[in-house]
RNA sequence: GCCGCGGUAGUACAGCCCGGCAUAGUAUGCGGGCCUGUCAAGCCCGUGACCCGGGUUCAAAUCCCGGCCGCGGCGCCA
């Protein structure tokens, strides 16, 4: 690595420009030849490149996918603020997971078990119950799941959000609708994100309403215009999303989608049920060009309800009785939702896989770097 | 976790199906040279590899088994 200083001049080389340098000063030797060439390194397969990681970045594609993921966050960070969130800082140490699964790496706490925390859910409703009100976190959240695809990592950067005293899950729909379009405004102008715009597009397409259709409305969707049929009562597939989020840009002419009123059997015990279809739940997900990249859901922010929701799910009360306790004293009505950062930045990007969004991904086999 | 495909120089590929006909090929990189205001390009020379462990066979990069790793899909999910 080395420093050169002198004139800028033009020259007849590809670039149009040569330095005449006057001074060279090396600052390091390499002990051997560079095994990943910058310039060319896209060309290599995406192991190899996490391999050389610190090669892999000097390309400026590459770094370009950071330097808009860091804006990225910190137009998530500007936009709730501006609009009364506050932002937290909850355990990633934990005592339980959120379904109590075996989603979750355990870890040893001084002699204890305990949990790396697969997200900040439980404390987040906990800081809108104390008074927050309106809360947001960006933080990292871990899930133990072996999953070999594009889209999973073990350890992501969750945008977290809740929010109390709505009147119903389009509440947090409107505002997550409303940052989509903040964030596609605030791209087109930016002028920090030039770099970054000479190697990707960054036009977004968020209509004035983005579209939410019931999954009941979906599952009918599926079937006449793509003649794909799913069992009714569950979740979306791969192959569905991507068909939705093609729907949503025909009909629409929309990036994003929202799916909602999701059935209680594939939902978390603390989504609120639908008042008179206690099968069906106010909980939603928002699908972004075909992937999923945010779930939400207005609550269930009644004690009694919870103890009901958790014994249909087959689960032990006392194994959240300190989550249970955050609603003993009154809780407003809340909802809210949970993005993944880096499947956003693959969606707005069109990069193929969400590890070229992380600068160090972990998935089950890679540890390191 | 399950299924499929794969693992050959620093990198990207070919060869493997039909085992010996290979001193394992090509491109690029790297080292050197020629050429040339410089760089790049072009040309020449050189450098460097069969994932690991078993098995079959006279003979394995090539066939079989196991492991590890990689890619993708699924389950699942942000």
């Amino acid at each position: 690595m080395a420093c050169f200083s002198g004139t800028l001049v033009e020259g007849k080389s590809k670039l149009r420009y040569e330095l005449q340098a006057k001074e060279v000063m090396m600052l390091t030797r390499p002990v051997e030849p560079i095994p990943l060439e910058p310039a060319t390194s896209t060309e290599a397969q995406l192991n190899v490149r996490l391999d050389y990681r610190w090669l892999d970045v000097r390309n400026p594609k590459v770094s370009a996918v950071f330097q808009f993921e860091s804006w990225l966050a910190q137009k998530f960070r500007e936009y709730f603020r501006m609009n009364g969130f506050v932002e937290i800082f909850t355990p990633k140490i934990v005592a339980a997971g959120t379904e109590g699964g075996a989603e979750v790496f355990p870890v040893i706490y001084f002699g204890r078990e305990a949990y790396l925390a697969q997200s900040p859910q439980f404390y987040k409703q906990m800081a809108v119950i104390a008074g927050l009100e309106r809360v947001f976190e960006i933080g990292p959240v871990f899930r133990a799941e072996a999953h070999h695809t594009v889209k999973h990592l073990t350890e992501f950067h969750g945008l977290d959000i809740e929010m109390g005293f709505i009147e119903g899950p389009e509440d947090v729909m409107d505002i997550l609708e409303r940052f989509f379009r903040y964030l596609s405004k605030e791209a087109e102008g930016d002028e920090s994100l030039k770099v970054v715009r000479q190697y990707y597009d960054l036009s977004l397409r968020v209509p004035d309403r983005v579209p939410r259709i019931t999954i009941r409305e979906a599952y009918e969707v599926l079937k006449e215009r793509y003649n794909k049929e799913l069992p009714y009562m569950e979740d979306l597939d791969p192959q569905a999303e991507k068909y939705l989020g093609d729907y949503a840009l025909k009909e629409y002419d929309s990036d994003f989608i929202f799916v909602t009123e999701y059935p209680w059997k594939v939902r978390p015990f603390y989504t609120m049920r639908k008042e008179g279809e206690p099968e069906w739940t106010y909980g939603f997900d928002l699908l972004f060009r075909g992937l999923e990249i945010a779930t939400g859901s207005q609550r269930e922010h009644r004690y009694e309800r919870l103890l009901i929701n958790l014994r249909d799910k087959g689960m032990k009360p006392d194994r959240f009785q300190f989550y249970l306790n955050f609603f003993r004293h009154g809780a407003p009505p809340h909802g809210g939702a949970g993005l993944g950062l880096e499947r956003i930045v693959k969606q707005y990007l069109n990069l193929e896989n969400v590890r070229e969004a992380r600068l160090l991904p972990r998935d089950p086999e890679r540890l390191v770097p």
